[in-house]
DNA sequence: ACCGAAAAGCGAACCGTTTGCATTAGCGTG
DNA sequence: CACGCTAATGCAAACGGTTCGCTTTTCGGT
């Protein structure tokens, strides 16, 4: 699907918060409130918008290094967490791993072979029935891009006490 | 919902391994595989099967501990990986913190709000859509107890830049 | 240019979990 | 029923991912 991804519930998509499409859009926000358009801020900006989804914090940090090699682990956490808190980013939990962080707007859900490790990206309306019936039962509106759905693919024999020789 | 789950994939319910259901049945199986009956196996198991779903490792440790105080965290651990690699239990991730432990027949899937942390069991039917769904489109069949559901709770404004005030 | 506040750099702490190693103890065998 | 092989334990130390405290730097409004 090309439309900007929300939570789910059933209902027709909500507006959905408008993420910013451009680096200095992000630093504006930023600024807008209170915070300030620092080198490394910049720099991370600048990698999460020119790759790819799904990158672990250490991935970035290498990547924002390659460009600025004083810019430290935790300053690269801490500047995921204020750009998470803005909306600009969110983080998804793959696996057992480190969790992977994407631009807001690119966020989708994942399904998971708990054996080989396949990933499916699963479309926002396989989650319909889903976030009709939590919305019904509970008033609970899914997001079901936070964690991926475990599993087993086509490939990997039914879950069962596993036999992993 | 009396009956014992299992994955899901929209088909009737397959037949589900059998769980062992005393103590002493557990014990059976891990002798039968190699294993041994030891001390801190079977009050470990005393305690499983005595309480409640969603135990962390801390908390097994500390019941374990209470019958047996020279049982040390790490062998709680390798006791359970045992246990879950027979199938007699299960871990599931129900946010950033901890694992939590459960006999398998009592696992169960859980939709959780991401900002109070409010908590429902969800049965298997509310993802039968989803289960039916990734079946045809990946072969895809879903396990959707090991990692919970995020969302938000009735009583909790919807997703959106976090204004947790 | 100045100053208050936000953010960076750095290292150390943290939490949950895993591992290496020497010792103990199940349990099938003789 | 003692013996011995090996699984399992206790313990401490390492681990990976993430967070924190502290001092110094830097942003950016005045």
């Amino acid at each position: 699907m090309g439309a900007v991804s929300g939570p789910v519930n059933g209902s027709p998509p909500a507006p959905a918060a408008p993420s910013p499409a451009s680096v200095e859009e992000v630093l504006a926000l930023v600024r807008s409130t209170g915070g300030r358009a620092t080198a490394s801020r910049r720099v991370l900006l600048e990698v999460l918008f020119s790759s790819g989804d799904h990158r672990s914090v250490e991935d970035l940090a290498a990547a924002v290094q390659a460009r600025a090699p004083e810019v430290h682990l935790s300053t690269v956490y801490r500047n995921l967490e204020e750009l998470e808190r803005l909306g600009v980013i969110v983080h998804t939990h793959l696996g057992h791993g480190p969790a992977t962080y994407q631009l807001a707007g690119s966020a989708h859900a994942h399904l998971i072979c708990e054996r080989c490790g396949r990933r499916f990206e699963a479309p926002e309306e396989l989650f319909e029935g889903l976030g009709r019936a939590a919305a019904e039962r509970y008033g609970f509106t899914i997001d079901p891009r936070h964690f991926a759905i475990f599993g087993r693919c086509a490939d990997c024999p039914p879950s069962r006490p596993r036999d992993d020789g």
